[in-house]
DNA sequence: TAAATAAATTCAAACGATTTAAACAAGCCC
DNA sequence: GGGCTTGTTTAAATCGTTTGAATTTATTTA
């Protein structure tokens, strides 16, 4: 027994209370300009005192535009908690409000893919476009998308050697600041801590470790573990590994914040100071980055931006204002107490 | 210049290729019983292979449900960055998800308020249910909803003598919880940190204090410091606050983890050892309260679980199974590192 | 075999808007 | 007064489904 609603107030019968037309009544409620200002006025009084509310399902069929923009992110465990979500999405919310649009949230579980939910949410007219927020090497499935040109915008992530649009943080760039960052404060030894499932994490990898090799850093110098949650608990266990290991290692990266703040957390439980006794580097400057003990040294990408700008450019296309997009955006170091010289 | 998309498989389609009326096919994709087996079999196959995606928009129109609950956060900055929020609406994700609903995102900010865009989002047919997570005092705007009857959800939160749905945390219970685990530790200087700004935030103060009082603390040995961002730098102003006025407290008590944190870190700079010197409790038990240092002491609340109930009791009732809810769930507390006997 | 019943299919009217082309009225010119 | 504009309004088609009533076809019964 499904609950019935009371019926919305429609245009019809706006029309016969101002015995019009539903077209004249339609027309006024678009602004057409044709209609003569005395109706027209009549017109806006009865739809405001019967409190009328379009009815947008009826609205997005014959317009076939539903004025909403999918928003999905990957199955991670409970990923709505990750602020590094939860910045992109709140930008993405921002620009998109503006524009009157709505955001149709999404997870790319299994039975998303396996049903081919991520083409037919498009298809059936639910969203008029997607964003995809930071897909892993596994989502290849995105790939169709090539094909079928959808209205389509990879956040922060992109695939190499694909047409698909995208807006990303450049994590080469972020990559080479981190490295350059740690050798001027003397570094030698630098542990590396990344998530190897996602590309921009092998860029971030490759790129650090080709900036510090140019440098004259050698290969043997430069360990590293990959990880795949990219949070706390996989810091804090690839700091064990590291350091259990290369003890000789006098700073440690971490590709993200939240490994970077698991990773001092282990250092600190073995009785080590950070950064006296060895440097820790994050990278997204979370807001809790700002109130660890000490606090962390990390990089700005402003994921809200991120976020807000990959919407507009979403926008752009569904407008036909553009016709792709493949964007970079440069991240800024933030220095905070995580970091200092070198220990001799 | 709208980009015009490809025009998708249609019913019609579908009954042209297998020589029956679109009613048929209809009938046969929402598996009604009284169609032929060869028939049903020739029009799946044919759907199948076309690909056909049924219409959303077309279905919403004519059934008047769109399958999409609306979840709706206080206009917080960058709300979504807040694991907070992030636990609940992975919960309601979960629950809505597997009922085959989806889920529109919002954002009570000023123009949703204005526009009572909060009643519009039901009105307009773009949502069938509305969940909404923890308001502050302010949204009064809510109680429109006691006379509109519209299938509405508080969640972790509720208005005091309003008939208005709810499902949240017992927060009279946690603030019981604390101000006995602190008291039981020999704690009888305890400042308190709290937002003011929600009913139970309110809830909590008043229910902390009497629980102290009860057990023989004197009022003037509570000071408090009220807040409205609920963040890590409101958690460190209060905790400077209230130090610089009390220095003879023993323990610090902040109504969630991240203003927890955010003391924490004021009390580490000024040189003091948690929990040696001072002991500090949070509430919430978000993820990266394991992580910090030492590791904090909090309530576990479910979250997750607050935001899964919650969507299933709102789908209950939209399903006419239920027609009210008001419901509490119980904390627990999570013993870690950062409360510690009184110092002497 | 005709009539009555059952099963399968189709018709046609919604659902609530938008939009194009046609209708209508008024004013002007010759 | 017929023909032409110009300015307003409206009828009707459309969007893609669902659904109760009507119709067709098949099966059973008398």
């Amino acid at each position: 027994m499904i609950q019935k609603r009371a019926k919305a107030v429609t245009i019809k019968e706006i029309a016969t209370h101002c015995d019009v037309s539903p077209s004249t009544v339609s027309l006024v409620l678009n602004g057409s300009p044709k209609i003569k200002k005395s109706t027209r006025d009549k017109v806006i009084e009865a739809a405001a005192m019967l409190d009328y509310q379009p009815n947008e399902m009826a609205r997005s069929l014959v317009s076939s535009r539903s004025r909403c923009l999918s928003v999905t992110v990957p199955a991670l465990n409970h990923v709505f908690s990750d602020v590094y979500f939860g910045e992109i999405i709140s930008g993405i919310y921002q620009e998109a409000q503006e524009a009157g649009y709505k955001i149709l949230l999404d997870i790319a579980q299994e039975s998303f893919i396996a049903e081919k939910e991520y083409l037919n949410i498009l298809r059936n007219r639910r969203a008029d476009g997607m964003l995809y927020i930071a897909s892993t090497v596994e989502d290849r499935f995105l790939l169709e998308f090539e094909e079928h040109h959808d209205p389509l915008m990879l956040v922060n992530h992109y695939f190499p050697d694909s047409s698909l649009n995208y807006l990303s943080v450049d994590y080469k760039q972020a990559a080479r600041l981190c490295a350059e960052h740690l050798m001027e404060l003397g570094h030698r030894h630098i542990g590396l801590i990344v998530g190897t499932n996602t590309f921009t994490g092998l860029d971030f990898r490759d790129t650090f470790f080709a900036v510090c090799e140019e440098n004259g850093l050698s290969k043997t110098s430069l360990p590293w573990t990959g990880c795949t949650d990219w949070d706390e608990q996989d810091g804090y266990t690839a700091a064990r590994k590291l350091m259990s290991r290369h003890p000789e290692l006098t700073a440690i990266m971490a590709a993200n914040d939240r490994m970077a703040i698991g990773a001092m957390r282990y250092l600190m439980n073995k009785g080590l100071h950070v950064p006296e006794d060895i440097s820790v580097m994050g990278v997204d400057n979370i807001p809790s980055a700002k109130f660890t003990t000490p606090g962390l040294t990390t990089l700005k990408m402003d994921l809200f931006e991120v976020g807000r700008r990959s919407c507009k450019r979403l926008l752009e296309i569904l407008n036909g204002q553009r016709t792709a997009c493949h964007e970079l955006l440069e991240p800024h170091v933030i220095l905070r107490e995580s970091t200092g010289p070198a220990r001799v």
